[in-house]
DNA sequence: TTAAATTTGATCAAAAATAATCAAAAACGA
DNA sequence: TCGTTTTTGATTATTTTTGATCAAATTTAA
């Protein structure tokens, strides 16, 4: 086994288990110590674990785990959440396709739809969909956000701006009664804003864990949303507060 | 079995068994261990697989993968003519690359300049850029190609027509002192035109077999071009007819 | 706090894999 | 056909990787 092939072994065994001592990982793959030691030092200088004394942990920077990463937070939930949504579009369809995995989780879902005309700005999305003969994809042009995968900029504005779909799909860091929807960062918010300008129907993909948290900017309030799509772990105190609000909620 | 048949045979083998040994190859194709050992050097020199120690596994981007460039004829010209073209790529540029297998070459040797702009609306460049820390990348938006995993469109005309680069790096179907340059399809010509009237200096990259030959779209003439970048097999008459018309003809 | 136990980083030698070199074999072109 | 070029396999020197050892650093326990 080559150091390259243990390395990511090694990576995806203490994903998966949180956190493996040195001692463990060198009987799990029949390694020596010093060599387990080297290759911990290596990998966490790649930023993709956490050293500690005596073996290493998983590193859970939300911004860095990547949508083929079967192991993020929420996994079961965004998946429910995203095949509901995908309940939602019909043949013919013109959606917007917000960036961000749980919109992602949809794309399975929608494969085998005819006629859709599919507008993103998310490179996970049109490489998922890319393949399935029914779907045409409109990619958002503007400068590529390495870290989101995702196209952003006030390029990408314009762009959308020249469109009009049925639906939008959509996904937020934050939302709740009190301070609408907000997101991480500005151009994340430029964008969904725009999306949500130009679309006749609004659906937001949230999962309950971040159903009344507030990130930092506000962009918008919740009257913008026609549909809120979230899943079963989502309190009823919240969802009465919710529709107390006018949302229609769809629960997985 | 020839070289380009045990490369096919490799590149699936080490794809289909996630990672292989030399002795594993050697055995499977009953070739040398030095044999195979060559061949994996050139198959991940192109970037197909990722040599190891001992190996090679197959290449896992999760995103982008399913844009890679599949590698057809005259493999080894348009290897050559890409890396020639790369020195002309310095830090600091902006640049336009069109899409095309040739264009596409020239991208794994400019990923370690700095503070390089690209502007491209081919999605193998995308895919093989990504992760090159120096670049960043503005994507030309409009609607998706499959076929040729670009981007195309009138929208894509609009967004080229709002920048102006040093250089732009392009390739043609066809190209002949009498007819001057020719495109397969119209919407190849539309994108290409565009870059040519947005950059400072037009370099064409195209190998020897597309000149002196006409395809069905003509777009623009020989003067728009600065440099031609092309292979040593180009024959002598033709090279003598091209730099009559003034083309400075770079020569592999 | 000090002392004991554990973990680590550095160093080195052995083992494994590689690159370089060269001659034989095969493919190619005139 | 013959001479040239390309490809292949064997040999050898070099480089890389690994495991062991041990002193220094860190953590734990008393």
């Amino acid at each position: 086994m080559s150091f390259q092939e243990r390395k990511k072994k090694i990576v995806s065994a203490v994903n998966a288990a949180g956190s493996l001592s040195v001692f463990e990982l060198s009987e799990k793959l029949s390694m020596s110590p010093a060599t387990i030691r080297r290759d911990l030092n290596d990998i966490s200088e790649e930023g993709l674990l956490i050293r500690t004394h005596g073996g290493a942990m998983k590193m859970d920077n939300p911004v860095l785990t990547s949508f083929a990463d079967k192991s993020g937070a929420n996994e079961n939930n965004k998946e429910t959440i995203g095949k509901m949504a995908a309940d939602f579009v019909q043949d013919g369809d013109i959606i917007f396709l917000d960036c961000g995995s749980t919109v992602f989780k949809m794309c399975r879902h929608i494969k085998n739809r005819n006629g859709l005309k599919v507008i993103t700005n998310s490179l996970p999305v049109l490489a998922e969909l890319f393949d399935a003969p029914g779907i045409s994809i409109n990619l958002i042009g503007g400068e590529i956000d390495k870290q989101r995968r995702a196209v952003h900029g006030e390029r990408a504005v314009q762009h959308i701006d020249q469109y009009q779909a049925n639906k939008a799909f959509i996904g937020v860091d934050g939302i709740s009664a009190e301070k609408g929807l907000t997101a991480h960062s500005e151009v994340e918010a430029m964008i969904t804003s725009a999306f949500v300008r130009n679309a006749d129907e609004i659906l937001l993909l949230c999962d309950s864990s971040k159903i009344g948290k507030d990130s930092y900017f506000r962009f918008g309030s919740l009257a913008l949303i026609h549909k809120l799509i979230t899943d079963k772990d989502l309190g009823n105190q919240t969802t009465a507060a919710l529709k107390e609000k006018g949302l229609d909620i769809v629960k997985g």
